[in-house]
DNA sequence: TCTACCATGTAATCTGTTACATGATTGC
DNA sequence: GCAATCATGTAACAGATTACATGGTAGA
């Protein structure tokens, strides 16, 4: 449902159309947020015949038309009530790699560690990226520029936690696994 | 497909039915990682009719009969290459609270502290509950122990983050928001 | 010519969530 | 008597992903 108050959040800044709201989401959320054309355009239209938004055809002659989409005065009602309620439940957080890592016991050192290494990479890459992007941000509105604030962060912390993690797990022996049983205490 | 893999490893641990499987999950990794028996029950079937665990029924007296389910060679084969084939995607994370966040700047000021507030004693109430399991992980295997670690990171650096960001909100004028359509740059 | 980008959309599929049904036992 | 815990399951629905279809323009 959330992706219907993203839509309308973005059509405060500016009018859009589904291929420039992807594009936007992606540029600026994508490595953290994915979204789909499967997603926008069903739910444009149906953004649409409740009254959230209106639509406009802009016919274009070096490029194919496009559907223009701004807010109407019960989207920017509905979509400002739902600002302030309290968000129903917590952060979840689905990554892959975190899945395989709490795992790793059950395999061999040097394999844990190439894949540790491959995430050390791609969060520098990333870091790297953002660090970059800052100067961009750093003239947004307080909200905007604290976000990527938090991105900063976060991209910080995983690359400290990746690089202790490593060393800590090379000095460790593969012994060590046996230990893990007592995860279960029933 | 990875809740498949999530319980092909921790049948690695012990033998185990559906709902001390949930139970698990739950407890040790709720914070971030919601599962129901919706996507258990009928996963465990598919993991048996695809030869990756057998089935033993346990009858009990003073509680319900149970499925226990364990690891079948193919099972354990299946899980060690899929553990050390690089994550296809990166982390995902979705945050009702931080959806709203990037949008603040539409609202007041008053009202976005106050939904700030709440999830600061969210986030303290969570690291106290995380301070006081740490000593339970410490004597766990490497890769668990770490994955404690993090969690107790990131929820740190989230405080960290919250309070100054309400600071940093606080000393801001509403009129701020005016600049925020720079946002767009096409 | 081929690739990339612009632009909209749908269908099939896969995943995830909620709600319901069933029923015994234990503790307050 | 009531709520909580144990235990398994299904059906309906909501949400997300992938793949496909269409077709024009710009640049290498």
């Amino acid at each position: 449902m959330s992706i219907k108050f993203a839509i309308l959040g973005l059509l405060h800044y500016k009018d859009m159309h589904g291929y420039r709201i992807k594009e936007h989401i992606e540029r600026n959320f994508g490595n953290m947020w994915s979204i789909n054309y499967g997603q926008i355009y069903p739910n444009l239209k149906k953004l649409e015949t409740e009254g959230l938004v209106t639509k406009k055809d802009i016919s274009q002659i070096n490029a194919p038309n496009k559907k223009l989409y701004m807010l109407t005065e019960k989207g920017r009602e509905t979509f400002t009530e739902w600002l302030f309620t309290p968000p129903d439940r917590g952060m979840l957080i689905r990554d892959p790699f975190l899945l395989r890592f709490i795992f790793f016991g059950f395999g061999d050192r040097k394999s844990s560690i190439k894949i540790i290494d491959e995430q050390i990479v791609n969060y520098e890459r990333q870091l790297k990226k953002r660090k970059e992007n800052i100067i961009k941000w750093e003239k947004q509105d307080v909200y905007v520029r604290l976000m990527a604030d938090l991105g900063l962060n976060f991209n910080e912390m995983m690359l400290k936690w990746l690089n202790q993690a490593r060393a800590e797990i090379n000095k460790s022996s593969d012994g060590d696994l046996a230990n893990a049983a007592g995860f279960f205490s029933d």
